[in-house]
Parts: C-alpha cells; sequence; structure tokens
DNA sequence: CAAATAGTGTCTCTGAGACAGTATGAG
DNA sequence: CTCATACTGTCTCAGAGACACTATTTG
C-alpha cells in the first residue's frame, strides 16, 4: 500500500481565494491540473513529507504562512496505479512571489477557487480542495489564522480583505476593526503605519499570540 | 509502507467520559492498552474499515453513534515492526452493553479518560486518544453530536450530563434547558416523556437534523 | 406534607450589527 | 478645497448567565 501527501495550497490574490494548481507531467492524468503532493518516504514524517513537497514541486515555503493536516482520502479506486492513500494537509501563504513547477510538474499556477470547478482536477482532487477550502473558512472564525494569508505586518483592512474573499462576503469596516482590535490575542500594534496609500494611513499590526480567539468571529 | 485504522471511542459511563481499550493480545507492546484498530485491507475504504475494526475488536456497532476521521499519524518510529501509517477515527457512542474482547485483543474495557494517563498506551496512542478528547470537546460546540452519546430518546437533562462529562463542568440546568430547546435544529420533541423517576416528569427528545449549531453553544 | 427534578420568567450585561461622525492622509 | 480611507462613538437588539419562581412527580 503506498502512502502519499497532497497539499491544498491556499492563498489570496487580487481580492479572490485562489489554490495552487500543478499541471501533470506524467500518466496518470497527463495534462490534468492537480493538487501538489507526492509520495512519503521511508524515514520521513508525514508533516516533513508535505513541506517537502511543497518546496519541491512549487519553490513556496510554508514558514511565512500556516500548514496542517487536514484529512486522509484511501478509497480503494482513487489511483488508477494501485492503492493508494494520501494524507492530505492544507496551507494557508500569503501573495508570495508566482510559483516555480518543480519536478513532476509541467507548470504550477494560481486559480482562483471559483474557476477550479470547471478544471475536473485530477483523482479527487476536487474533493480535497474543497475539504481545504471549507476547513479555511471555518477556521477564520475560531482563530487567527486569517493573518497566515497576510505579510508579517498588516492593516486591519488587509485583514478584513481577507475575510471577505475566504467567506466570500463584504463586512463592516468599522464593526470588523473594533472586533479584530478589540478581541484578545487577535492582532497586535507594531506603532507602524502604511504611508503613500490613498486616505488616512492605517496601523500596522502583526499576527497574536492567541490560538483561540474567544468569542470567536462567526460568519455572517 | 502498511496503513492501519486505529480508533478513539468514546462513551459516558457513570457520569464520566471514557474510552474503550483493548489489552494487547500479541507484540509488540503485548500486554498493554492500547485503542482498537488493525490493518486496512486492500479492497476496503477507511470508514469502512474504521467500522470493521469497531465490531471485530468490540463487538459495537457505530451506526447508534457517531464515527468520523479523526486525524492521521505517521512518525517514521511509531511502529517497531517497520514504517505504519495510521489513519484515527473518532467513534461518539452511548452508554451499550459491555463490549467482547475479539481476536487480537486479551480484553475489552472501557476506562474513565481521567484514569488513562497512568497506564502507558502502547505505540503513540495516548497521544491520538487526547486528539480525539479535544476533538469531541470542540464539537459539542458548534455541533448536536452530544446527542451522539445517548440513546435514540432522551431527555435534556442526559444531553447537559454528556456536556458535563465530556466538558468538565457544572452547567446551569434552567440555561441549557433554554439554549437547547431554543436552538434550532438542535434537539426535537418525541411528545413522550419519562416516567417513575423522581421529580417531575421530563420530556423525551430526538437529536436534530442541524449539522451546525448557531448560535453555538459555547464552553463556559 | 417535603423533597426532588422539570421547566418558565426576568433581569443584567456583553457583544454584534447598523451607522453617524471625526481624523488624517493624497491630489 | 475634495475625496478616500482609518478610526471612534452610539444606539439597538440578541443571546448568555444568574437566579426567583412555578409545575409535577415520588415518598
Amino acid at each position: 500500500m503506498h502512502v502519499t501527501v497532497d497539499l491544498a495550497v491556499l492563498t489570496i490574490r487580487d481580492g479572490a481565494l485562489s489554490a495552487l494548481l500543478i499541471r501533470r507531467a506524467a500518466a496518470p492524468y497527463r495534462g490534468r491540473w492537480a493538487l501538489p503532493g507526492g509520495f512519503v518516504h521511508d524515514d520521513e514524517d508525514l508533516p516533513d513529507a508535505a513541506a517537502r513537497e511543497l518546496v519541491e514541486e512549487t519553490g513556496l515555503h510554508g514558514r511565512a504562512g500556516h500548514l496542517e493536516q487536514l484529512a486522509s482520502y484511501g478509497s480503494p479506486k482513487r489511483d488508477p496505479r494501485g492503492r493508494v492513500v494520501t494524507i492530505a494537509y492544507l496551507a494557508l501563504l500569503p501573495d508570495l512571489p508566482a510559483p516555480i513547477a518543480g519536478s513532476d510538474a509541467a507548470s504550477a499556477a494560481w486559480y482562483a477557487v471559483s474557476t477550479v470547478d470547471s478544471l475536473r482536477l485530477a483523482f479527487d482532487h476536487d474533493r480535497i480542495l474543497a475539504d481545504g477550502i471549507e476547513r479555511a473558512r471555518a477556521k477564520l472564525e475560531y482563530t487567527p489564522l486569517g493573518a497566515a494569508f497576510c505579510p508579517p505586518e498588516f492593516t486591519i483592512a488587509q485583514l478584513r480583505e481577507v475575510y471577505e474573499a475566504v467567506w466570500g462576503t463584504k463586512l463592516d469596516p468599522r464593526n470588523f476593526h473594533r472586533k479584530a482590535t478589540t478581541t484578545p490575542g487577535f492582532v497586535v500594534p507594531t506603532g507602524r503605519s502604511t504611508a503613500g496609500e490613498r486616505g488616512r494611513p492605517a496601523q500596522l499590526y502583526r499576527r497574536g499570540t492567541a490560538t483561540l480567539l474567544y468569542p470567536p468571529m462567526l460568519r455572517p
């Protein structure tokens, strides 16, 4: 029985929640878009395998963002090559330089998740990606992980745009500001502020130390 | 690379959150307590393997309660026999007749989770069980799964005792009653009520159809 | 009757949503 | 100046916690 890791890698690009896809260079599903991933090495722990595949296939580092286990998928027919169980990981990353295709990928690209449905991803990757998106949506409610989509220092407006992109809703900027700045451990001010933008400069914040938001930020 | 399923099976017994353990009949860790589980068959999906192992090793059926995937564990050294990745499942069951030891188990028993720490379970099962308990605690907040610990028809007081056992807190019976009966889709009245108990008879309820509680029932 | 448990009503306080108003930058 | 965006304050309403009170049973 073979074991792989697959990665649902999400970021915000141009205000849209987007997923990292690679075009498969080899059979099966050659030429189809798929999630990055690959076989787990014999002496390697699962999170290490996920981080390694992310770098190998796309040149991206998870360090800047967040990487967590999503779920495992092991239907007997999910891979035509034989029995393959995959451990899916979910990565949330800030909008970084364009990914670089690695060894097993003909190319790598970001796709807005709203357009992925029409691609018909390889294997059961449509399902894995859908589960990853739902996990991300849920996690923004009760963790400060929205900041994983942002650069190290960010404004409250940037953070709000993350929530709006992930949830697909508009949020009131004033109420969001109050909520973000008063929920303990959500964000911490750096003292610095933006300049050269349109409108009043905004305070810059870093991600807070809380792992759970209390009270949570429930979806409208 | 071998793939197994392991089960964190929880119930409420005598007011205490309890886990189902088996005593290992074979090496490695022979004689130690462990979670029920076993190898995934070649033609078998993961949830089927979990349900099969539950029946084989303990005689319990997941039908009455709830069975969901928990997480996967694949540290290279976690099994002395070689590389074994395990997909852990979490089962929440009503308090059923005592489990019956199956093929691979010398015996099977319920242990209050507060006493499990001192047993030093086999493999990384302490960690898996701890993750399962934390998942159960979190899920009671925003799903109606507390009812998975109850018989098909139950009183609000029984449901409250589930929450108290899982969270390890006391809850106000009156506020809990209001919350349980007014949150849409949480419980539905059957029209029947208890009799022969001490005090005023209680209405019987069934589990509602909601999958998510809104607003959630946050831990105090 | 008392004791016990089920269930209702009511008050208060916190926090979310709506939205007016003020602050501070660019052009 | 105007315009745009950041931020603050205020009102109202929903829901959680505290807890008095009523209802219905057993002994």
